[in-house]
DNA sequence: GCGACAG
DNA sequence: ATCTTGTCGC
């Protein structure tokens, strides 16, 4: 199963311990693309939907290539965390998987992968079939050690991830994205003071990408802070989370894994 | 002590 | 993340 046991997010770890494994996690890590995705070909169009399986979609056709796209996300109730994990294929929902686990470790900034990789893991391996590129809920290059969760779970793995945030952990755009940016459009995101290991500061770690937008003057919709996790450059990453959106501000595998996870808190 | 802080 | 209904605007 796992390659890279010695890496896993063990809950018991003291705070100190943790932060050495991630550096660990952050050697292991390449920032570069090396995989076979073709990013342009993988490009959804339509809004998915969880149940419906049957039919292929109008102009699945446009989007088979092949690769299976995992999201995964989690949601918690008091001491439990749901999680769930929805593959995408050829343009549709091929398979979801989902697991409840206790939680052991409270939400400490920079920790994540701690508390919420174990029940991750354990959606991930509910799925028949492995993962092209998984895209998390979470930052990955983003975070103090570079090994944020898209990163420690793309390193155990040994698969392409990208990190996908609603905000930002640490880093700063090249220029302010206050008030939205223009849809399609992505700002560079530079490493600064709070990065302590493997990276100098105005190194590129990644993107505010704005997936949605709209066109009136007085709403705006905040940009996604995308970043490589494992064998993606930051380039790339951006172009994927802008490929695999389709009409909301999340790109569908994460935006899906987002609800079930949900669903799946609240139906236990 | 103050500020910063994915989910 | 989670606690939660209506409501502003396209």
């Amino acid at each position: 199963m796992t390659d890279r046991s010695d890496f896993l997010p063990r809950p018991d770890l003291d705070a100190a311990e943790m932060r050495r494994l991630q550096r660990a996690v952050a050697d292991a890590a390449v920032f570069e693309d090396d995989h076979d995705l073709a990013v342009d070909r993988l490009a959804l169009r339509e809004p998915l939907s969880l149940d419906s399986d049957g039919g292929s979609p109008a102009g699945a056709d446009l989007v088979a290539d092949g690769s299976t796209v995992v999201g995964v996300d989690v949601a918690f109730r008091d001491d439990r965390a749901a999680a769930a994990a929805v593959a995408v294929a050829d343009g549709r929902v091929v398979e979801v998987g989902e697991a409840v686990v206790d939680l052991a470790v409270p939400y400490v900034p920079g920790l994540l992968a701690f508390r919420e990789g174990e029940a991750v893991l354990a959606a991930l391996s509910a799925l028949d079939r492995g993962p092209d590129l998984l895209a998390v809920d979470g930052s990955g290059r983003i975070h103090y050690r570079t090994a944020g969760l898209a990163t420690h779970l793309g390193v155990i793995l040994d698969r392409p991830a990208v990190g996908v945030a609603k905000s930002l952990l640490c880093g700063r755009p090249r220029r302010s994205v206050e008030g939205g940016l223009p849809e399609g459009e992505c700002v560079p995101v530079e490493a600064d003071d709070r990065f302590e290991y493997g990276t100098a500061a105005g190194e590129v770690v990644g993107h505010a990408v704005s997936t949605r937008q709209y066109d009136s003057p007085d709403r705006h919709v905040n940009p996604l802070y995308v970043s490589p996790g494992h064998r993606v450059g930051a380039e790339t990453a951006a172009d994927l989370a802008l490929a695999l959106a389709a009409g909301y501000k999340l790109p569908e595998p994460t935006r899906l894994a987002d609800t079930h996870a949900d669903a799946v808190e609240r139906r236990v």
